[in-house]
DNA sequence: CCTACCGATCGGTAGG
DNA sequence: CCTACCGATCGGTAGG
């Protein structure tokens, strides 16, 4: 062969330059998009952020829908791994105390500076890219719910009928007001968790149990 | 008195003719930046959606930014007479039937198509509009959630010890699911109720029921 | 009310 | 020769 495996073509996928521009240029671009939303997006801005050249953008991801495109699929990539190890949590001996940890962790997931701005800037840009907002809502929250709602059924001490609705309840009841709070400020984005999340998740398993126990 | 009081000066807020262009451009600037976003909004655009010149969108309102303050502060208001009717409708005196009465009302009220796009554009822009979105929460669902509370608190048959997480159990466990989804799912909007809305209201009133029976 | 037009800024691309 | 990257500038459109 005349260039061996260890040697990828310069401009490639595989350029380990092009790799590194790549992943330097999504996290940067993840926190614009996140901060000005897809149209008040600068991508001169976004570059110098980047520390990178704006040509240089350009060259990696040919243009600005195509770069917020990749910065949500990554984004959606990484809630979907994390409710998927959220998911594998759910084990099928669980008892009410996991259900409490399920929850916590539940809430300070969903909670996290990681999620809510990417939340917010999905719902924002959702009539522009209602795909986008779709795959986000069936590969990461959907995912999270199809999974909480096979483990609830299986639990012993409740009675749940309706494992769809019971996972939603769940849910809800553990995050729903906090999460509805915190899409609309932003204020509260670095500072960890609002109010008292953990107590409120508690709060929420507490309702929920007497709601489904079985009696 | 040279003006007499049913012959307002031109060109201010009492002239009709102000005032009509007034009405036509808020409704008009609503839908638009509902659409497009607060930056992805076209004044020229708008105004021509409007059936008025460009012009006279800023001879009303200035500028821009005005404009938009102008829309959600109408849309706010117009809000918050909702959740005051609805509030209203908390009587003292009511019953598990009225409690699923109020969780259908309350459900069709939030998930209709004034409201969740209006949502949707205020966690778009919260972060360009913190207090903006800050007030429309305070005065809607805020509201909403401070009535409930004094009312549940009230409710024979029910032991409410936290009104304020009670009130936050009841709405959520009624349309807390429904909601999150529609905020995702613009293709909905026009389509009056999602899924079994009314259902979905009065299975979270049964669970907030035995959640919170006295016993 | 309309057309015309301004200063500024945008996304995307040229040459080096 | 190719690609990555920079300074400079393009056409077109934004708010006003």
């Amino acid at each position: 062969m005349t260039t061996p495996e260890t040697t990828p073509k310069v401009g490639t996928t595989e350029d380990p330059r092009v790799v590194r521009s790549r992943a330097i240029i999504l996290a940067a671009a993840h926190e614009h998009f996140v901060t000005h939303g897809y149209v008040g997006a600068n991508v001169d801005l976004l570059a110098a952020e980047a520390g990178v050249s704006k040509r240089t953008v350009y060259n990696v991801f040919g243009d600005k829908e195509t770069l917020f495109r990749a910065v949500v699929e990554r984004a959606v990539g990484i809630a979907e791994r994390f409710s998927r190890e959220l998911a594998e949590d759910f084990g099928a001996d669980a008892g009410p105390g996991t259900l409490e940890d399920i929850a916590v962790r539940l809430a300070r997931s969903v909670l996290s500076p990681r999620v809510v701005p990417l939340r917010r800037l999905l719902i924002g840009e959702s009539r522009r890219f209602p795909e986008l907002a779709r795959e986000y809502y069936d590969r990461a929250p959907g995912l999270v719910m199809r999974t909480l709602a096979g483990h609830l059924a299986g639990l012993p001490g409740l009675a749940v009928d309706d494992p769809d609705t019971a996972a939603e309840h769940f849910a809800f009841l553990v995050l729903g007001a906090p999460l509805d709070r915190a899409l609309f400020d932003p204020g509260t984005d670095g500072v960890g968790a609002p109010d008292d999340l953990d107590g409120r998740a508690r709060t929420g398993v507490a309702a929920f149990i007497r709601a489904y126990a079985r009696r």
